[in-house]
DNA sequence: GTTGAGCGTT
């Protein structure tokens, strides 16, 4: 147990020492393996973790991931392997998202941006950042203690930090500050769902369930959380997975905390398991039916806004979350004038984003004067994504905006700057072969480690 | 071809 305890330690370290240096496998061959990978990629300098993803059934997706001790060791691999060939495919080599950045919803909104940053430090090791969404000006008409908007995004050390708690933040008894259960997720994996329609959801997902679960067995086992609308079992994977509509959320929160985690018995007294049992995601709205015209006028009259789950880190987010996206504006473009111009020359996912923090009164035209767009513009997509996702979650309370808003963007241009250095850099291919000549013990981390 | 678990029907 002290050797666990140990190596859990001297994960957190290797953990910390990577960041930056996986690098993501695309268009491998179905029968590529992971030895596979290790001999391409061993090369390229010491390689501390790699894995091909598979399905339920253990088949390759054709893509994986491959961690380095070195960050310099994912550029190398990267220009060493990026178009290589394998087997007749055409290998893709690029750094990995690397994703280390959890949303936390459901929380109070009487907390205050001090009080939760000290609790989740408190609850949880390696936290990098904790950005707590602020009110912006909705409730600026009540006197009263300004609310938080109830999400906010965790940026921990490592992915592996990040992983861990979103475990141990999902399971069971988890109450955050003794109080509530809170929503956990990936940032960058959710959709546009905003945080009020994220509390209103009164259906507990249920997991882990034995095949010959049904309606009626879960009916049994949650009926006396309180009243229970309507039970679903849905069969579309290979393990069913079950849906429980309470009338109030806090049955769904007191069915949470008594159930999840639990071993319980099976249907017809089968053999036992342990339940899994969350706040169910939200329904996917379907917006075909309705027309474009009609979700534009029902978004924009919605006064304020509503916050948006993706982080957009890395100002990825999936084409089919912009299409979902609500249109902006009924602005009518005046091209004369060049703030508007410098507005319009923007990418339209960086364009919108902007627009919607002056809609939302986080900044102002003021606050972000055409310098600021201009500085903005010579910063990649991605980048300017990130920092408009940044201050839309930090901006308002900021006392000089445009200060900060510049101040985003320039660590940004670091960064980029930064990156470009390390590519330019011809010394690392020596420290190439020192590493190559060096031999470190490989060693085995075990993930499943609940801390 | 960007994960890390799983999310449907009225």
């Amino acid at each position: 147990q002290d050797r666990r305890a140990a190596s859990q330690g001297d994960y957190d370290e290797q953990d910390r020492r990577v960041k930056g240096a996986e690098v993501f496998v695309g268009g491998l061959p179905r029968s590529a393996t992971e030895g596979t990978l290790r001999e391409i990629f061993s090369t390229c300098g010491e390689i501390v973790d790699l894995r091909i993803m598979k399905d339920q059934n253990g088949v390759s997706k054709g893509f994986g991931f491959v961690r380095f001790a070195e960050r310099e060791c994912a550029y190398i691999a990267k220009r060493q392997k990026n178009g290589i060939e394998l087997q007749g495919k055409r290998l893709a080599v690029d750094l990995s998202l690397d994703q280390d950045t959890l949303f936390f919803g459901n929380l109070c909104k009487e907390w205050s941006a001090e009080e939760f940053e000290e609790l989740i430090h408190k609850t949880f090791k390696d936290v990098i950042s904790v950005d707590l969404a602020t009110a912006s000006n909705l409730d600026s008409s009540t006197s009263k203690r300004r609310l938080n908007r109830g999400f906010a995004f965790v940026r921990f050390s490592s992915h592996g930090a990040a992983a861990r708690v979103l475990r141990i933040g999902s399971r069971t008894d988890f109450m955050l500050g003794g109080i509530l259960h809170p929503a956990i997720n990936w940032a960058e994996r959710e959709s546009n769902v905003d945080a009020d329609e994220m509390a209103k959801i009164k259906t507990a997902f249920v997991g882990n369930l034995p095949a010959n679960a049904n309606e009626e067995y879960l009916k049994k086992l949650f009926g006396h959380f309180g009243e229970v609308i309507r039970v679903a079992v849905s069969r579309k994977g290979q393990y069913p997975v079950g849906f429980i509509h309470f009338g109030s959320r806090s049955e769904l929160d007191n069915a949470i905390k008594e159930m999840d985690g639990k071993t319980v018995s099976g249907p017809n007294r089968g053999p036992s398991f342990k339940i899994q049992v969350s706040v169910a995601r939200p329904a996917v709205e379907n917006d075909n039916k309705r027309s474009r015209e009609e979700v534009k006028t029902r978004r924009s009259n919605v006064s304020g806004g509503k916050p948006d789950y993706s982080h957009g880190r890395y100002g990825h987010d999936s084409v089919e979350r912009q299409t979902k996206a609500p249109r902006l504006s009924n602005r009518v473009a005046d091209v004369t004038d060049p703030y508007e111009a410098a507005l319009n020359s923007l990418p339209s996912a960086v364009n919108e984003l902007l627009l919607r923090i002056l809609r939302l009164g986080i900044g102002s035209a003021y606050d972000i004067d055409i310098h600021c767009i201009k500085s903005l513009s010579e910063l990649p997509e991605s980048g300017a994504v990130a920092v408009l996702n940044q201050f839309l979650i930090t901006g308002s309370d900021k006392r000089n905006k445009g200060e900060y808003f510049l101040s985003l963007i320039a660590k940004r241009k670091v960064e980029a700057f930064g990156a470009a250095q390390i590519l330019q850099d011809t010394t690392y291919l020596s420290r190439n072969s020192e590493i190559q000549t060096k031999r470190y013990r490989h060693q085995d981390y075990d993930y499943t480690a609940s801390g």
